[in-house]
DNA sequence: CCACGGCGTGAAGGTGCCGTGAAGCCCGTT
DNA sequence: AACGGGCTTCACGGCACCTTCACGCCGTGG
């Protein structure tokens, strides 16, 4: 995911201002509410994926404004309150809140608790599992790899030096390091390993192995693996 | 969902028999730990829906603990604590905690919390339960097999090896996963065991077990389960 | 122009992993 | 007590994979 998108609904400007700028300050996309109603038309018309909620809000009570979002989308909802009581939470939760914080909060609290609620609502999607060039698909996660079509085996060897090549893209990864990651410590001088394999997996995933495009040899160094342009 | 499982885990048996108590009441089956280890030890054994994780343990900090289950599951953990700094709460949230309740706490409160991190977890009982192939269908929601239309009976270890592979098709499953998600901690080296129940597996559903359709092989990797292309 | 070192390539050898059948054991049922 | 299902354990054959080695190519430096 890039830049997740939140909603903030506060009917406080200072507050509204305060959480705008730290969750801009950390990347996040923001958008702003300050009433239910423009709440629930935010929520509708940029579809963020994450909304954190104030409970006191002048026209409608929060708690309808959850039932109101959770009538057709299950967005992570955190809410704010100054009220602290049991009953409070236990209603707010119930009617579908993720997640249930006090006024006065620690800012770095409530940032916690948006990402603990961000990675729930993400199963998988964290990595960028999928590598694609013109000759072949690397799926990271799913450990596959596919050539026109057809899905190339690859031995745990091989896939370790795809991996660790395709996870730095662009850049150069030394002798050492690549060793080291798929052979581990004390391989550090078994060059020869390097070789051997890496013309495996150029004979399985280049056009012209003789004349790699994307998997290069940097002499006396080590290997870099370029994407298409 | 049938009564979801409830790990408690607490060093203090007042505290985890009032947990206990009030869990079963509102029909939760309960299990129960007292350290570190014997928690992790008893989400290995019974796989519970969710966790509650008093971060004050005897052995093992508690963040350990968390990050210990995140290393194969993501059952939801609420975070049990007397300590109430900030610190502590970003710490547990970012470790994976999917909560952070502070001692003393309300029973309501809690519950609601669990609750919430329960609505959360189960959100696709429904989607898509069974996976149909040329050969069998799987219906994992309610456990059954068929072939041929016929039913076929598989053990439970058998089951526990079909429902992990069939749960992230097409991806390789590593030898640890499978063992640690079907055995539980402490056999990951025990991958004779795998050779033999998925020989059981393949005889009961691939029409050539010698030449397995779905429950593919990655020798000295793991097994990985190809639905229909 | 030649020597040399690094790299790619192909093939041979051995090791450990995988599939398979069967025996032994635990445990709940009859 | 006898029975049977299911899990573990073992032995064995086959094969995928890693290692090792020899050779040829290419670039660089003398």
């Amino acid at each position: 995911m890039t830049a997740p998108a939140v909603l903030v609904v506060d009917d406080e400007p200072q507050i509204r201002r305060a959480l705008a700028v730290n969750l801009a300050a950390r990347g996040y996309t923001v958008h702003q509410a300050a009433d239910g109603r423009a709440a629930l038309r935010a929520a509708s018309a940029h579809h963020p994926d994450a909304v954190v909620l104030d409970l006191g809000l002048p026209d409608i009570d929060g708690i309808d404004v959850v039932r109101g979002l959770r009538g057709w989308t299950t967005v992570p909802i955190v809410i704010l309150s100054v009220r602290d009581g049991e009953r409070d939470k236990v209603e707010a939760l119930d009617a579908g809140a993720d997640d249930y914080v006090t006024k006065p909060f620690g800012m770095d609290e409530l940032l916690a608790r948006l990402r603990a609620a961000l990675r729930r609502a993400t199963p998988d999607e964290t990595a960028e599992p999928v590598v694609e060039t013109a000759a072949f698909t690397i799926d990271l996660a799913a450990h596959t790899v596919v050539r026109d079509g057809r899905p190339v085996h690859l031995t745990p060897t091989e896939w370790g030096l795809v991996e660790v090549l395709v996870r730095n893209p662009g850049k150069l990864v030394t002798r050492e390091v690549v060793l080291r990651t798929v052979w581990g410590e004390g391989f550090e001088d078994e060059s020869g390993y390097l070789r051997v394999h890496m013309a495996s997996v150029r004979r399985k995933l280049e056009a012209d192995p003789a004349h790699p495009a994307h998997f290069l040899t940097e002499p006396r160094m080590g290997y870099r693996f370029l994407p298409d342009p």
